[in-house]
DNA sequence: AAGTGGTCTAGACCACCGT
DNA sequence: CGGTGGTCTAGACCACTTG
């Protein structure tokens, strides 16, 4: 992280342009994906980075204003700036989007009922980066809101990443399942692109929703990444919209 | 907009603190909610503004750098700062979240082919802020991607804001819709709220998306914000999503 | 009181855009 | 070239949290 990195670099090739805060927030992401702070651990003072990188502060804040706008970070004033975690109530709504109808949102409850090892299917390679065949965790799970069943997910997770992931394990408590990725094997989702549709219900579903047999249900495929852009979980998750809707706020 | 408004402000009742650069974002959202600046336009640079409130120019910068992460600016370097327009086709797809499941993003073509004078009904007063059986604007329109008919709108407008919006005016040319609301009637969508569902069908929505009675077609009900938070559109969308898919990106 | 993030300043220089 | 936004500095003071 020298000074003047830019300025020096006089060479033939299309130099990096760079500036100093940037290089900065890469040093940083760089430090999260090392694990070197955890999910919820305060990072370095302002001032201390500063003096690391022998920059102003000012510097060292443009780059910590970056990485808390895209959620990599939470400030608080007074107390430090820290590594955002799943288990903060805070960013918990922002990976799941059902609301009820009328009211307000209600503590969902997760029941899993299925967890193996399992071959992976060419759709579920090309959303993981894998081949076809390598092994993935198959979770089946289903979602309430107040005592009814709305949703009903199939997660799929690189088996690397999260070997020895156990039926027992999921039903664990009261924690989401990215802050169980989280806490118990280091796998920290920051990111996550959805894909909507209306689909007729299949037997399976249906059954399991309380619906009939060709009722529109809302299809929900989320590939969700980790530092990198490195996509580790796909999961396809069936919503009935009977009483809740999928909100999306467009900025 | 004096300098330590703040701390003269030593009144028995809680005084509303807000930092300098805050007031100046205020001071500069209302210019655009008094319509000072129209759509495209540049507005007056950094330097020019911090001379005229007093204030240094990273306290205009930090005003400006907030508006621009709402998309209600745009910056530009070595040209200025300008106001945000839907004609910019940077920003066109902000309020377009279908694609299709095959290859990259097609241009689509909106095909209106109702547009009256009606009476509002409950459900569309409550999203306008408006009261039962007030006047409205009721649209409905086709869009096409590639030829094929996905999307279903039925659109409600308040009349006082829209009068005299025509069949042949909507019909007029490439542009979006907001893009033609903000040119003719002055109004600019800032901001949406969209509810998703899956639902069955209904006869006229099956007949214009080519479907069956019953077949699941994707419900997107939309509120539209104009500045201050004011509804101004509220639209219901069906969408056939066998050949294409609602895109969110969970940030 | 000490330490943290939050605001603000005055000035410097760079990168980009137009003429 | 002059004007614009983009980066960076060094230092001041404020607001909040904790001991």
């Amino acid at each position: 992280m020298t000074r003047d990195a830019n300025r020096s670099a006089t060479r033939a090739t299309a130099p990096t342009f760079s500036p100093l805060y940037r290089q900065i927030k890469d040093f940083l992401i760089g430090s999260l994906e090392r694990g070197e702070w955890g999910p919820g651990d305060a990072i370095p003072s302002e001032g201390e980075l500063a003096q690391r990188f022998n920059v102003s502060q000012g510097t060292v804040r443009k780059a910590i204003d970056e990485m808390a706008a895209e959620n990599l970070l939470v400030r608080r004033q007074g107390k430090g700036t820290f590594v955002s975690t799943h288990s903060d109530p805070r960013s918990f709504y922002r990976f799941l989007r059902l609301l009820p109808d009328d009211g307000v949102a209600v503590p969902s409850a997760s029941d899993p009922f299925y967890c193996e090892n399992v071959s992976a299917t060419p759709e579920v390679a090309a959303a993981l980066g894998l081949q076809p065949g390598d092994p993935v965790i198959h979770v089946k799970r289903l979602l309430r809101f107040a005592g009814e069943t709305v949703v009903f997910d199939q997660i799929y997770l690189a088996a690397d990443l999260f070997s020895g992931l156990t039926l027992e394990a999921l039903r664990g408590g009261e924690r989401s399942l990215y802050s169980l990725f989280e806490s118990d094997f280091g796998v920290r989702m920051i990111n996550a692109e959805e894909r909507l549709r209306a689909i007729a219900a299949d037997p399976e579903s249906a059954d399991l929703l309380g619906v009939a047999v060709g009722d529109p249900l809302l299809l929900v495929e989320r590939t969700a990444y980790t530092y990198g852009n490195k996509p580790v979980e796909w999961r396809r998750g069936l919503y009935c919209t009977r009483n809740h809707y999928y909100r999306n706020d467009l900025g």
